[in-house]
RNA sequence: GGUUCCAUAGUUCAACGGAUAGAAUAGCAGUUUCCUAAACUGUAGAUCCGGGUUCGAUUCCCGGUGGGACUACCA
């Protein structure tokens, strides 16, 4: 049991035995004690003031001598205006210490069989075209957000539904057909999702020449979208399609496989992976299902024209439509039946959607829709939702060629990180393999953090070149202190120096050090919290602040050369538990940490 | 028009309603016999505007201003 809740507990106590009042734990505010301040725990007193009809300064010194009473971890406390700033005893921090020491998945909560089961979806990729910069970051989040989860003792369904079908794949199979030469992934040598992509630039391209030749014959505009021939042809590809015909399925089930085995290279590189991933073309035709059921008891209701449609306005929202005039489905509809299979396969507790917030909307309607179906965990949907990623020059727009390519933006991140290394004459005595996997590990650290550290619900600015920073807040930096701990403790070994790791509450320890243990000890609370708010930013922000803390006290407390052998231990065991706290924090953010870089 | 998100140093980001709003970066000035200088130290610099709630507001509420997203028989 930690101190703060001891201390919270005795507060209770505190307040029912000086002022005779039952209060709610939850209104002890207790927080880290301000570095100018003596203590290392404060309590906010204003909110007793009206039980204890007090001084803010009398209700703080009250509390505090109870405090210092009856809990023996509190030596000893000041009291500053409404604050009451706590001493937790040095003996109380050695055997936090130890604990933390002698764990080793400190931190972290395991999942037991009565555990919640949480499933995330994300990444949920077109496969028309690769992966850009915005998926990254949604792929980024929904992995770190399934590590956290599991670090908080959920277990945890990773899942990925792909859009698989439709008429953005169909435009690529009308191009390849057309202009494709049998080209393959195989004969040109090019990424799958990247030839299918290419395919897809293609009929945009084409597709436009058509609609100004139709033009410059006399047509309207309007006419002409809809009737050039490249677009009729998609259009009868995806009746075909629907229709089962082989041959169409062939050319899809072909160009499909291209652009997966493309996604699977990216997905690896990227470190991301799934346990389960639907295919909207095997679900699709679920929704449709519950549509009608819907229409058939009166949910939901048909237009003259046989389009079916959901009234939302008693929800302040829209008319909603969720089949086509045609009968097809549309989005809404296929997100119906994947929820419903989702929740038949897995006994599921809580569902999480990694989804940009510009489905906010979406997402919105989606929970109404299943919970008027009658299924009772359409109100306990969770949209994960995380803004967009903007450029320094603006917007990515992919028409005007400025999206961001997940696999280049990869590629040139390691090479920058190759030369860095290189200039800086680090990795030296590598070899080429153990030299090409740091620049990498380099590189994705320093991409994924970048993306992480920000909070997930905003817009942030992707600057290609800042990203590549190894210095400040960014991921290279604290790749580079946990290596240099590694370091020291290699030294340390080398020289014979063997860590005594059962510290005695004896051991003097300086403020600087206290200040160390106290931030490492508070590494399980950043990660509940970052599982309660969803955010991996949370995370990262502890790991650089635990970082940045750790290099002052590198610089300014020497180690090895600690002439007293107990303060030297002490400082060993804190640089090895200090790096521990760091390899898990960045796990729990999918970032690998190297041993030497 | 409706719904919704955002607004903090020059720039990129922090701050359960708490103490003097923190970092990083760019700028300026320094530090290397010692464990990795991809480091450390010092310096200067910010809450869009107006009300309200509160002992206390960057945070919550209302009203502006500015920006984004959604409001498709696209996914």
């Amino acid at each position: 049991m930690s101190v703060e809740l001891i201390i919270r507990d005795q507060i209770v106590e505190a307040i029912a035995k000086c002022y005779n009042q039952q209060i709610e734990p939850a209104l002890v505010q207790l927080q880290n004690t301000r570095k100018e301040f003596e203590g290392d725990i404060t309590l906010v007193v204003f909110p007793f003031v009206r039980i204890s009809k007090k001084s803010p300064e009398l209700t703080a010194a009250e509390i505090g001598d109870y405090l210092q009473e009856n809990v023996t971890e509190v030596e000893k406390y000041n009291v500053v205006k409404g604050f009451l700033n706590l001493v937790i005893s040095p003996e109380y921090w050695i055997s936090v210490l130890n604990s933390a020491s002698a764990n080793p998945t400190f931190g972290i909560t395991s999942p037991t069989e009565s555990s919640q089961l949480v499933m995330v979806e994300y990444s949920s990729p077109n496969t028309n075209k690769p992966l850009h910069l915005g998926h990254i970051r949604n792929n980024l989040l929904g992995f770190s957000l399934c590590e956290i989860l599991k670090a908080n003792g959920n277990k945890v369904v990773k899942t990925n539904i792909v859009n698989d079908r439709g008429i953005h794949i169909c435009k690529s199979m009308y191009a390849w057909k057309m202009w494709g030469d049998g080209q393959t992934p195989e004969n040109t040598g090019i990424k799958g999702d990247h030839l299918v992509g290419n395919f897809y630039v293609k009929f945009d391209q084409e597709y436009k020449k058509e609609i100004a030749a139709l033009i410059e014959k006399g047509e309207t505009k309007e006419f002409a979208e809809q009737n050039a021939p490249s677009i009729l042809g998609a259009r009868e590809m995806l009746l075909k399609w629907e229709a089962k015909d082989p041959e169409i399925i062939e050319l899809w089930t072909m160009m499909n496989h291209w652009v997966y085995a493309g996604f699977e290279v990216t997905y690896k590189e990227l470190g991301v992976d799934f346990d389960k991933i639907y295919y909207e073309s095997e679900t699709y035709l679920y929704g449709k299902d519950e549509v009608l059921r819907g229409l058939a008891e009166g949910i939901f209701y048909q237009k003259d024209d046989s389009s079916v449609w959901a009234d939302l306005t008693p929800e302040g929202l829209d008319q909603k439509i969720l089949l086509r005039s045609d009968g097809t489905s549309v989005y809404m509809t296929q997100d119906i039946g994947t929820a419903k299979e989702r929740f038949q396969d897995y006994p599921i507790n809580k569902m999480i959607y990694v989804v940009g917030n510009e489905q906010n909307y979406h997402f919105q309607v989606l929970s109404i829709l299943l919970d008027k179906l009658g299924f009772e965990f359409g109100k306990g949907l969770h949209h994960f939702s995380y803004g967009m990623v903007e450029l320094p020059q603006g917007k990515m727009k992919s028409r005007e060629g400025t999206v961001v390519d997940a696999d280049d933006l990869m590629a040139e991140m390691i090479e920058v990180s190759r030369k860095t290394s290189e200039e800086l004459g680090k990795l030296e005595g590598y070899t080429p393999e153990e030299a090409a996997q740091t620049y990498k590990m380099i590189a994705l650290g320093a991409l994924k953090y970048f993306m992480l550290k920000v909070d997930p619900k905003k817009n942030m600015l992707f600057n290609p070149e800042e990203s590549i920073d190894f210095n400040g807040n960014t991921g290279p930096f604290i790749q580079y202190t946990y290596a240099r701990i590694r370091s020291v403790l290699r030294k340390a070994t080398d020289r014979g120096i063997g860590l005594k790791y059962n510290l005695t509450s004896t051991t003097k320890v300086s403020a600087k050090e206290l200040q160390l243990i106290k931030l490492v000890s508070q590494f399980p609370v950043a990660v509940k919290e970052a599982g309660d708010m969803y955010s991996p930013a949370l995370v990262a922000n502890y790991v650089y602040e635990l970082v940045k803390e750790f290099n002052q006290f590198y610089h300014e407390f020497p180690m090895l050369a600690e002439e007293n052998a107990e303060v030297r231990n002490l400082r060993l065991v804190i640089a090895e538990t200090v790096g521990k706290t760091i390899k898990t924090g960045m796990k729990l953010l999918g970032i690998d940490v190297p041993e030497r870089m």
